[in-house]
RNA sequence: GCGGGCGUAGCUCAGCUGGUAGAGCGCCAGGUUGUGGUCUUGGAUGUCGCGGGUUCGAGCCCCGUCGCUCGCCCCA
């Protein structure tokens, strides 16, 4: 094994993975714009604070899996470490909370400073949408209906469910989270350890915990629901019947919540059992205070971030790319030739090559690794008549077609 | 950051109670000097992850280290 390797959480994506990744992002940026989602290409790096400031002092992405450093400016910078900060920061830079909503679709790499394991690694890709700027409740339900329908194109529908919570305006968030904390300390005896720390730094992370003695607990923590305003209520309900009309299916989780600290309202994910521990596949939800937390105007926004690389693994294989055509010179004075119809098929908008070097024996070898459709075999005998031999790989028939209807004749026979 | 499993040929792996390394696939060449895929004959593979130790002798035992992997935390 080489002491070569790429750095620790990163990975060549050779032709037959990144053809997934690809398939991923353009049937996600299709759909994108057909919802009326336009792309958005905003920096891999940014100031540190632009993270920082939004993410919560206290999250595990700030304080632990940033990948931070000093430029030779002396300015803090770090690799993004998810889609919705830059974005953000990009609409109050520009100046387009003057031309609200904005509706913008995101693909690229991200960068977190985690252990790798399944379906996780340290430079990983998101595809996500931001819808900025509309604060009702079918906004959130058209993001996920969005959401929904990539996955469906993708064929992991079937195995994926949604599962939808509210976390409520600040002021239910306030209340329920402050229950939360009297509910859990009275338990405090029969939490886990980790539980027991997060009772103080994001006591909300204690209902999704994994430790069977933590479920206990949670089956009879107080739920979100007896704590929301009348407004965060009903907008719940607006987002629950927007996602009926969608005609999107989803169960209610009370549950789910969510890492970073700017979510209200509306949380979800999609998730998966076939990831091992990394289940979520998309996942997003409302985040009114954002902007405003950033410096900017007060301005709703909700939105969702989807991993490239566990849709790649859910999905099924690509549509296969078209069989090219293999042009085969018999002998060193048909290269010449071959080399005019070579270009030729290639001008007739086909995917053609011609090997480099080898006897016929060794190019037919190479027309067969490339997967090609037909071979054009040319020699001294097809040149004189102005024709060439094309044989079909697949049934091993040949015939012999005129040069100057060559690329119709396969283009018809294909 | 914490715990489990695993590092042998390009790939997937075998290798007994320690005796100086193998298979399949792939690759190269011939059978076929104008025909691939099938078939057949032959060939080349390697710091056994790395460093140290024990031993007459280590792929195998011990220590360390690096990497991969699965899980915890957290998250897409």
């Amino acid at each position: 094994m080489s002491t070569l390797q790429p750095a620790r959480g990163t990975r060549d994506l050779l032709p037959d993975e990144a053809r997934r990744h690809h398939h991923v992002i353009e049937t996600a940026r299709a759909l994108s714009a057909r919802y009326g989602f336009a792309e958005w290409v905003t920096p891999i790096f940014e100031f540190t604070e632009v993270f920082s400031r939004t993410l919560g002092e206290t999250s595990d992405v700030v304080t632990k899996e940033m990948y931070s450093f000093t430029d030779r400016g002396g300015e803090q910078v770090t690799l993004r470490p998810e889609g919705t900060a830059g974005i953000c920061r990009a609409v109050i830079s520009n100046g387009l909370t003057q031309s609200l909503p904005v509706k913008a679709f995101y693909a690229g790499p991200m960068f977190r400073y985690e252990r790798p394991q399944k379906g996780r690694y340290r430079q990983f890709h998101q595809i996500g949408v931001e819808l900025i700027g509309a604060a009702e409740p079918v906004a959130d339900a058209e993001a996920i209906a969005l959401g929904w329908d990539i996955l469906a194109a993708l064929g992991v529908a079937a195995d994926t469910v949604l599962e939808i919570n509210t976390l409520g305006d600040g002021e239910s968030r306030t209340a329920y989270r402050a229950a939360l904390v009297a509910y859990f300390t009275a338990h405090e005896a029969a939490l886990s350890e980790d539980s027991r720390a997060r009772l103080a730094r994001n006591p909300m992370r204690i209902l999704d915990s994994k430790d069977e003695g933590d479920r206990a607990l949670v089956a009879k923590a107080p739920l979100i629901g007896g704590f929301l305003t009348p407004a965060a209520s009903a907008f719940y309900d607006g987002v629950k019947r927007a996602l009926a009309g969608f005609g999107v299916p989803f169960v209610e989780n009370p549950r789910i919540v969510r890492g970073l600290d700017y979510y209200c309202h509306t949380a979800f994910e999609f998730t998966t059992t076939r990831l091992g521990a990394q289940g979520t596949v998309m996942a997003g939800g409302r985040y009114d205070g954002l902007i405003a937390g950033m410096g900017g105007p007060e301005t709703p926004g909700v939105g969702w971030a989807a991993g490239v690389e566990r849709l790649a693994m859910l999905m099924a294989d690509p549509p296969r790319e078209e069989a090219p055509i293999a042009v085969v010179p018999v002998g060193e004075e048909a290269e010449a030739h071959a080399l005019a119809v070579l270009i030729g098929l290639r001008k007739a908008g086909l995917r053609a090559e011609m090997a480099y070097r080898g006897n016929v024996k060794r190019r037919m070898q190479r027309a067969d690794r490339i997967g090609a459709r037909f071979a054009v075999l040319l020699g001294s005998d097809e040149i004189a008549r102005g024709e060439a031999t094309v044989r079909d790989l697949a049934s091993g028939t040949q015939a012999a077609v005129g040069l100057t209807a060559l690329a119709g004749w396969i283009k018809d026979h294909r």
